[in-house]
DNA sequence: GTTGAATGTTCTCTATTTGTTCTCTATTAT
DNA sequence: ATAATAGAGAACAAATAGAGAACATTCAAC
């Protein structure tokens, strides 16, 4: 059972976590919870300790870790509820076995980035002037891909991707009004 | 678990790859993190590379590899590399001050939740059939917002919200070949 | 090939921050 | 009264951050 301080230590460092995606310092949590002394911060990491909710590595800088496993922690993951599918003249259909949208899952690793959309040629693809889009690292594409073309090493851009049989490609943007580029 | 200089230094070895194709020098990876020592720089590196993140190429220039396998670099927090911006025709173009994006800040928090969409009366503003959209609940909506509407508490439909000034509603499908509905 | 500058590697040294363990004091509820 | 809670702060150990020297290795120009 936490104190209320210990409470509040606690979610502190969620917090931090989320946002910083690192555990904070002992001063830090100092100041976040509005104390002055590490020594009754470390006092209280020991209790959330003993809970279970968190583990310390001795002796480390920002050496916190949260126990995923713990109950308190699970709303950290970055998850929304996914309430079904909708269209239009039908009432929001759920889908069943799926209730929840992990964003993790398909939006974050380490071999993702994010580039903003300047221009129109992906119109027709869902992908307007001004939209942020993720990119995913990768050695190879596949035929349809939507890639990240490097021109000449130099010039960027955005478009379908299609390999010709004379092993030339083809880059397709998707707006009716533009030509595809060899 | 990386200390805050190494995730400094990892991220900034991360960016350069992406934005040049190749790895960087000691040297520029110091003046990327703000320091002037290879010495130390190389240090971080061996850390990074104990942990799996990246691979170094023995005495090579620019011999650093990454390693995309690894998903331990995946923190909690839904931070991602926010590269530039990209249009066709120029090379990716840096955004100054912002240099990650925090899919927290406008993807989650407790009034948001997950619709997968049938049908293409949205594909004017790049909403597909299929796709997932994420919705914020909250109790007005203004002119011109996209919104989803329960017709009679039943129909639901996602179209774009006109308030007429005879205080009719008007939805609008952002689909040339569909009618606005009352 | 030879050479020299740039780059990678290994060190030692120093300073600062941070974690840890104490003791001491106050307040509050049982 | 006693125990639990909350906090300050001192003192020490350890981790982190950085500089920079010295040497080894590459790589490109000659």
């Amino acid at each position: 059972m936490l104190t209320p301080s210990e409470q509040r230590t606690f979610k502190f460092v969620q917090q931090h976590f989320l946002k910083n995606g690192h555990a904070p310092t002992l001063q830090e949590i100092a100041q976040g919870i509005g104390i002055k002394s590490r020594g009754v911060v470390h006092r209280y990491l020991r209790a959330l300790e003993s809970s279970n909710l968190i583990t310390i590595l001795s002796n480390r800088r920002r050496g916190i870790c949260l126990n995923l496993d713990a109950d308190e922690n699970a709303s950290i993951a970055p998850i929304i509820p996914l309430l079904g599918r909708i269209s239009a003249g039908q009432p929001i259909e759920a889908i069943e076995g799926r209730d929840e949208l992990n964003l993790a899952d398909f939006l974050m690793s380490s071999d993702r980035f994010a580039l903003q959309v300047t221009g129109n040629s992906m119109i027709d693809a869902g992908i307007l002037d001004g939209d942020t889009v993720i990119i995913r690292q990768q050695q190879t594409a596949t035929n349809g891909d939507i890639v990240v073309a490097l021109i000449d090493g130099i010039e960027a851009t955005l478009k379908r991707l299609k390999k010709l049989p004379d092993g030339m490609i083809l880059l397709i943007p998707e707006n009716k009004f533009m030509e595809p580029k060899v």
